[in-house]
RNA sequence: GCGCCUGUGGCCCAAUGGACAGGGCACCAGCCUCCGGAGCUGGGUGUGACAGUUCGAUUCUGUCCAGGCGCACCA
């Protein structure tokens, strides 16, 4: 059956009626996965959670639910699963479920392969993700790339389950970056011109500035169109850069559009409208401190021209006037003072707080034989993305970067993820993989939807098949966590779960009945395994 | 000074407020006549410190200690 959670917490909602008077609100209920299996398969606290305001004694309380959930339950389909419901430890509920109840887990991914596995958590909703939109001023950096892992992957598993996303790409395409990077162009030609001069300390050194200046010089492109050239030249760079990680964007969306578009005004004259604009000091100031913000921020300085803030609040506008009611923001940690005075202007702008997710991703160092690697992006000295796919790959570099918490550092050893051994985590779920399609490829009985399951009885096919279940319930931490983080470590436990029980039984036996329930086992593992890599970009190999 | 992230066995990391804190590496000892040994099994007096909230804290709060990053009318 789909989701027995689902009614179970219903039926628990039913069942707290008697400790919580009309109108008054419930704890939310939780249903978690027991850690240790002596548990039951879902476990939920909530008369730990009463006893709190009642003061009545946590057993007496679960006793009490769990009598009234028999009653709730009835003869419904979720208590034709449940095998037992136990009051364990300090009052915790505990469901035992029918073995059937696996078996059918499992026909159904076999039944149905992967569109058994996906739900609709989304409903559809316009999904925006917005990440990478790195300036265009130089090839895109291991902070880049761990943002394009992580946003991609978001972006895989947020469609997977029912939201309608598309990926963009904010390009900064004017102002004092492409300026200097303009001008660093043009003094490069004149050096290459035979002029000695000197290079200013904070313009751009990397030798591909060289690049664009031979380049330059042999179009003749005019001098005060160096600085969109070389953006331009820079950002084909970085999308094949992209492409070659496994990253399409859906939308590559202009600051300087924005603004000859007029939409920067149009947004600040809507603030003003809305009475969150005053001008002081010669300034134009936005005033985000209605919202939770520090101090109320600048958004037209006194030269009159705009801060960032500016086109970044019309540029939000824009993004709900498109039809989006679901923001994410992939930004690196730089910027992280920047959420409150954004989130301020989302707000004012009679947008739910909600409805933005700003999410900073931290950055990874990488180690080189055992050494942190030092960078700085003005010197030119850093570590590509390509780089990284260069020595590692896309398969391990993607995997790798999504290893940690996306809030957390991550270390980055580049030896490591080249070695081809269990060190390598990715390589052991990839070997599962592998391994699974060797034995389907030698088998040469065919699986049918119709096969007895129940001679699956080994604790390790059990406990395999209790973690395939698990998959849409780690898909839905990550949509609550925007991360997905949490599903490299489930492919690792599938992959683990899965190997432990290769190595005690055999799957290709003598028994025909047996042989032909493991192989609907391994297919339906596999299934997993290649639909959960697929969504972190990462390759199912059926060979390695 | 302010903000964000992080302190878990020798090293790297897990654990949506739960029930004995789990893995990996390294180290030691085992497992291939058999579907891929890139695997599996066994071996461990560990949550930075001190308070607090809670029936219960690695998780929440406060103070302190240590490390990383960021703090513009830059983008």
């Amino acid at each position: 059956m789909k989701n027995i959670q689902e009614s179970l917490i219903s039926a628990l909602q039913h069942s707290l009626k008697e400790f919580y008077p009309e109108g008054a609100q419930g704890p939310g209920i939780i249903l978690d996965f027991p850690t240790d299996p002596r548990f039951g398969e879902l476990s939920t606290n909530v008369a730990l959670q009463i006893s709190k305001s009642t003061k009545l004694p946590p057993r007496d309380i679960a006793a009490k639910i769990v009598e009234a959930l028999n009653k709730a339950l009835g003869d419904s389909e979720a208590a034709g699963y449940i095998r037992e419901i136990k009051i364990e430890g300090a009052g915790f509920i505990n469901f035992y479920l029918q073995e059937k109840f696996f078996y059918e887990e499992l026909r159904d991914i076999v039944a149905r392969k992967e569109k058994a596995l996906a739900v609709n958590l989304g409903h559809n909703r316009p999904t925006l993700i917005e990440f990478v939109s790195a300036n265009p001023t130089g090839s895109l950096s291991v902070a880049h790339a761990r943002q394009a892992a992580v946003g991609d992957s978001l972006a895989n598993i947020l469609a997977f389950i029912g939201f309608k996303v598309k990926r963009e790409y904010y390009l900064n395409d004017e102002g004092n970056q492409i300026n200097i990077l303009g001008d660093s162009v043009r003094l490069r030609m004149q050096e290459l011109s035979g002029e000695s001069l000197e290079f200013p300390e904070n313009y751009y050194q990397g030798d591909y500035i060289y690049d664009i200046a031979k380049v330059a010089q042999k179009r003749k492109i005019r001098k005060e169109d160096l600085g969109d050239f070389a953006a331009n030249y820079i950002l084909d760079i970085i999308k094949k850069e992209l492409v070659a990680f496994g990253v399409k964007f859906d939308y590559w969306s202009s600051q300087k559009k924005l603004r000859q578009s007029g939409k920067i005004e149009k947004a600040l004259e809507d603030l003003k409208k809305r009475g969150f604009i005053y001008e002081q000091e010669g300034a134009v100031w936005f005033k985000s401190t209605g919202f939770g913000d520090d101090k109320d921020r600048v958004v037209i300085k006194s030269d009159k021209s705009y801060t960032y803030l500016a086109p970044d609040i019309a540029y939000h506008r824009e993004k709900y006037r498109r039809g989006f009611d679901w923001l994410i923001n992939l930004w690196g940690p730089d910027h992280h003072g920047y959420i409150k005075r954004l989130e301020a202007s989302v707000e004012a702008l009679g947008h739910p707080k909600e409805s933005l997710a700003v999410i900073i991703v931290q950055l990874a160092t990488i180690f080189r034989e055992g050494k942190p690697v030092q960078m700085s992006t003005r010197r030119g000295e850093y570590i590509t993305l390509q780089e990284v796919l260069d020595e590692v790959g896309r398969d391990a570099s993607r995997f790798f970067f999504m290893m940690r918490r996306t809030s957390s550092h991550l270390d980055f050893d580049l030896d490591v993820a080249k070695k081809q051994t269990s060190e390598n985590p990715v390589y052991y779920v990839q070997y599962a993989h592998a391994r699974i399609s060797s034995i389907l490829r030698s088998g040469k009985i065919r699986v049918n939807k119709g096969e007895d399951l129940s001679v699956l009885k080994e604790k390790e096919e059990l406990s395999l098949i209790k973690k395939l279940w698990h998959f849409e319930a780690t898909l839905n931490i990550c949509l609550t966590t925007t991360d997905p983080y949490m599903l490299t470590v489930y492919l690792q436990e599938l992959a683990e779960s899965f190997h432990k029980f290769y190595d005690l039984h055999r799957v290709l036996g003598d028994n025909d009945a047996l042989t032909r329930a493991r192989l609907s086992l391994i297919e339906a593992t596999r299934i997993v395994l290649a639909t959960g890599l697929k969504l972190l970009g990462v390759s199912a190999p059926e060979k390695m």
